[in-house]
DNA sequence: ATCGGTAATAAGTGCATACATATTATCGGG
DNA sequence: CCCGATAATATGTATGCACTTATTACCGAT
């Protein structure tokens, strides 16, 4: 009889105390819903509530007619916010601008084509813009767009709005991967971000999709010194 | 009258297509959970089970009394899974290996003081050693231990299993925060990656702490070419 | 001993209900 | 007109119950 409040809080913090201390170590078999509600007090779907959550965390693992037990191997899981560079960038009190530099119909380089699983003979809408935090570089955005599947694009101004911001609110909430690397600075992402060619720059690579279709991918390249930094 | 199954998941996928198809839009209320039950057709509980994890996924915010409504600006939630480097490596179906290369006790640099909020004449155990897949570099594991914070580290062999390895199975499940970034090879990463000096590294910075105590701070430098990926 | 079907079991979920809590609206007094 | 107490309300949570589903254990037939 461990027990104190019955919410599913301190039922999830008493599981956590029990994971963490060794008590139930990794790899171990813990106690059925049903005893634990018993034995803390509570009702079984207040435990359940509780054990979800850890299991989604990657600390248990649970099997119906199994039971749950301690992962064996935690893969930590961190989630990371990926806010829009304007939001990003007045956070931390700077000033936001952002300047177009390229807006015309292209056909993509085969990397492009292979991202967005397009035939090598599609032209598509190729924007490249530099996002500043007060006057200084701080990304540059090049993007490709498939005009055929995001067909208001054609109407859009990115002069005042950047492709970033404005496919938030004109497609929101679509899926997509992203990935995050490191990259050495070609020339022209030299010149726009000011440093030196060849300085290491952090990547983040995006790529949206509704369905089936691929609407757009972007890459930002993220001025020398940045960091992307989360809790778990 | 929308209704289907009467399941979280379909009353989920439903709210979902809803905020796509923008017949939520963004900025917007959305009905109280009680109607929308007795519209699908189901209890108020599973209305409330299905919005509750897209709020989670940043799409709506909630508030008693208020009610809910579509996020203004949608911050893109993703989940990272950062496993060992063990794991990483086998699950691309590569041979991994460890190779220690320094173990000694040292004063940390002062970057490392400042991220384990420690003194400066604090003696830490510092441990250096390649991660390998097929026997090419992979990362390279640069790690600071507070001994005090975490004594059995005095009889740890990191010869045989790495300190990444090590830490995850002798103290699980703790907190901590991780940073991405890029970084150019100095001459002893680039021995020990086998990269030109000044090549574009990803690089993971973590520190780990349980409650206030900080108990090791690590910095994995990945060899060129390195990608973190990701679907949201 | 092996195979395959069946029963048992633990987690997963839905529901009606009740109450808790945060926040907003309202209304009365000054 | 402003302020503060109070009521109204939407979400948050707990519970008992019933039923579903995935998985394992068991047992009998071959």
């Amino acid at each position: 009889m461990t027990d104190g409040a019955n919410t599913w809080q301190a039922v999830q913090a008493e599981v956590l105390r029990r994971i963490r201390s060794g008590q139930w170590a990794p790899g171990g078999a813990i106690p059925h819903e049903a005893d634990l509600a018993q034995e803390l007090g509570c009702a079984r779907t207040t435990v359940n509530r509780a054990l979800r959550e850890v299991a989604e965390m990657g600390l248990i693992e649970r099997r119906r007619r199994a039971g749950s037990r301690v992962a064996m191997r935690p893969v930590r899981r961190a989630t990371l916010d990926i806010p829009v560079l304007r939001d990003e960038i007045e956070a931390r009190g700077a000033a936001y601008a952002f300047t177009l530099q390229k807006r015309e119909m292209a056909l993509p380089p085969v990397s492009v084509q292979a991202r967005l699983a397009l035939g090598a003979d599609r032209a598509l809408l190729h924007v490249v813009g530099l996002h500043l935090a007060d006057g200084h570089p701080y990304a540059l955005e090049d993007r490709w767009i498939d005009p055929e599947a995001v067909p208001q694009v054609q109407d859009a101004d990115f002069t005042t709005l950047s492709p970033n911001e404005w496919l938030v609110l004109t497609i929101p909430f679509e899926g997509g991967d992203i990935a995050f690397s490191a990259h050495a600075a070609t020339q022209g992402e030299a010149a726009a971000l000011r440093c030196p060619e060849g300085a290491a720059l952090f990547v983040v690579e995006r790529v949206t999709w509704r369905g089936e279709a691929r609407l757009t991918c972007v890459r930002l390249t993220f001025a020398p010194g940045h960091r992307l930094v989360t809790v778990i």
